[in-house]
DNA sequence: AGCGTTTATGAATCGGGCG
DNA sequence: TCGCCCGATTCATAAACGC
């Protein structure tokens, strides 16, 4: 499984590995444009004052690891700087990057990405289905944390895979609120002790969306703050490939072992809803060449208001306008524009017919 | 109504009345630590490019007001921190902020307002039951404002009526991401030729649980950027003194005639609907993300003529046909419908279960 | 009047390929 | 790099309309 990707000029990526190390310098170490998307889940400098107690007075286990505490709000915006600066150099120009945080951190990452000329896409919300309660009743239940989606730059190619979402979604477009429940159960790694091993392992449900949704197979995803490998685990399911960087021995062991089990799903099963934009491109002028549609011939459009006529080098020629069939729909419309594929009808057999299915038709030749 | 409030030393306070002017010089003209609560909706900062079209043509009404422009990031920094700055003065020590935003000026705020020693207390989502959607499909659809409530610094006694927001919550403690409609239909405020008379107006419901939650009867509730009314409306409903500040005459007009019509302790109004769905709507696709079925895995229809392969996007696989599990068994049955939950069954310990089962599973994990 | 259908609209950073 | 032009794309709600 392990490998390594060369492209021209520059040094291998070490795919499906974990790099052993701060992910600063360990991202500082690989080729520039070479990663397509990054999922960061850095600490969330967490300002916790003294222990937390349940009302049944068990204490809960808080977030308070050392790699969690950051002096001032200096300190955590530099870091913040570094490892976005250093994220930003390897992402390839249309590449992407997720991260996910709470209101502790989130807004001054947000500020900083912006700083760094990112561009945000989306901010989505994760609304937990089962959060910890605010035991001390003396603020709302914190139960939802903040992921902001954002290309590396405005106007960049970013991978969106709209369909395959809406799919996931019930057939209904994907919204900014994804309702998932945290991750415990089976989900939930445990160390020797039967402690959990990570203490805000990400569930793969939230991994399983994002990578669905904003890469491809074959992909490569970098997380540089890998834990017990979460991201690695859905990406190696999913067929993408990562690299991901972790400091900690103890959690590299975890994520390593969690690895090694995973298997990847069928090609077939990976393959995902696809619009209409990647089909090929047909000519209109195709149906007439094929004869599927003869010069002279009439078209009605879809309201039955106007008709046109069909001429010998495929466009429209109606009562004061010709052009191709998007812009004669769009003037008798007097529409912005139109899309001709879904406008134009055709008489067979007395029924009305639209032209599209002949653009299906020929489609479903070349195939 | 209108009245003024004189504290030891300090100049009188305008209660219950529009202030006319820039909200950071009309701030600075009143008395210091005076306030118990500010609300506010400041410029957004959208960046729009070009006209955006539905899919049947019509345009987009955009927000495209002058005070929604700012040149860059820096502009729009220095507005924010001299008006937080503004507001800080004159709130109470143990006084209360609130501010919304999107994700274009969010992370900004909020990073600002922690370097100013505000003491972030929860992050709220106002999660839009009726957003607009994305017409190109381009993105995940924006469904969600963001509201950031602060206390004046770190240790300040704010406050939080936490039972109130626990009734309000059918019993159960009120969490940080709040399900409300946006505001239209006849709530929705109008100029003489009919056209909406503010782009933003935000909704009564908001606003109302945020009053309930965070002040008590006769708090003074300031709102800079105060619009149409809808904060000094309903603190005036729910016996709060406001103080509104607002630059747009035209505003202002709408304001006052909206302000004068309502009535304190309106009982009827104060009655937010909240009214239950029936059963919350299950993507299949989460059965897949949440790995309760595994890309690849097989389902078998219930009378065990087929069988298909689910996709990690959450369609069905089947010999010469693929889309949802409704889709699939409509089309393998020849029916023009099927309910795909009841239709499938997948195979666990040797037996055939429906995946019914696993939504159920599903449904009851959300309440 | 009543019911079913059509239309209007909301804080939106909303193309892409080819010449 | 720019301009042209093809052609893909929407959900919930309420008001207006029509029979």
């Amino acid at each position: 499984m392990t490998k390594t990707k060369t492209q021209a000029g520059q040094a291998a990526l070490p795919l499906n590995q974990i790099l052993e190390g701060d992910c600063i310098e360990m991202m500082n170490s690989l080729p520039e444009a070479s990663v397509d998307l990054i999922f960061a889940d850095p600490p969330y400098n967490l300002q916790l004052r003294g222990d937390l107690h349940r009302p049944d007075n068990s204490k809960v286990d808080a977030v308070d690891d050392a790699w969690d505490q950051f002096g001032s709000f200096a300190h955590y915006d530099n870091f913040t700087r570094d490892w976005l600066a250093a994220a930003r150099r390897i992402l390839k120009p249309n590449g992407a990057l997720w991260v996910i945080g709470s209101y502790h951190n989130v807004f001054r990452m947000g500020a900083e990405l912006q700083n760094q000329g990112f561009w945000i896409l989306n901010d989505v919300v994760w609304r937990k289905s089962n959060p910890m309660p605010n035991f001390r009743g003396k603020r709302l239940t914190n139960a939802h944390e903040t992921l902001i989606w954002a290309s590396k730059s405005e106007g960049a190619k970013y991978t969106f895979n709209y369909e395959a979402l809406k799919s996931l979604n019930e057939g209904v477009q994907m919204r900014s609120d994804w309702v998932l429940p945290i991750c415990n159960g089976g989900e939930r790694l445990k160390d020797a002790n039967g402690d959990k091993a990570h203490p805000t392992q990400k569930p793969e449900a939230l991994l399983h969306r994002i990578l669905v949704g904003t890469t491809n197979p074959g992909d490569v995803v970098l997380d540089p703050f890998f834990g017990t490998g979460t991201t690695g685990a859905v990406a190696k399911m999913l067929g993408r490939d990562f690299i991901g960087i972790e400091r900690e021995e103890s959690y590299r062991v975890v994520a390593r072992k969690r690895l090694s089990k995973i298997r990847k799903f069928d090609k077939e099963a990976l393959e995902v809803s696809t619009s209409k934009r990647a089909e090929p491109r047909v000519p209109f002028g195709q149906l007439v060449e094929r004869g599927l549609l003869r010069p002279g011939e009439e078209l009605y459009s879809l309201n039955g208001r106007y008709k046109a006529k069909v001429r010998a080098d495929g466009t429209l020629i109606g009562d004061d306008v010709k052009g191709s069939i998007h812009q004669v729909g769009a003037h008798l419309e007097g529409a912005p524009s139109c899309n001709g594929w879904t406008y134009w009808t055709f008489k067979r057999d007395g029924k009305q017919v639209p032209i599209d299915l002949l653009r299906q038709q020929i489609r479903a030749e070349m195939n």
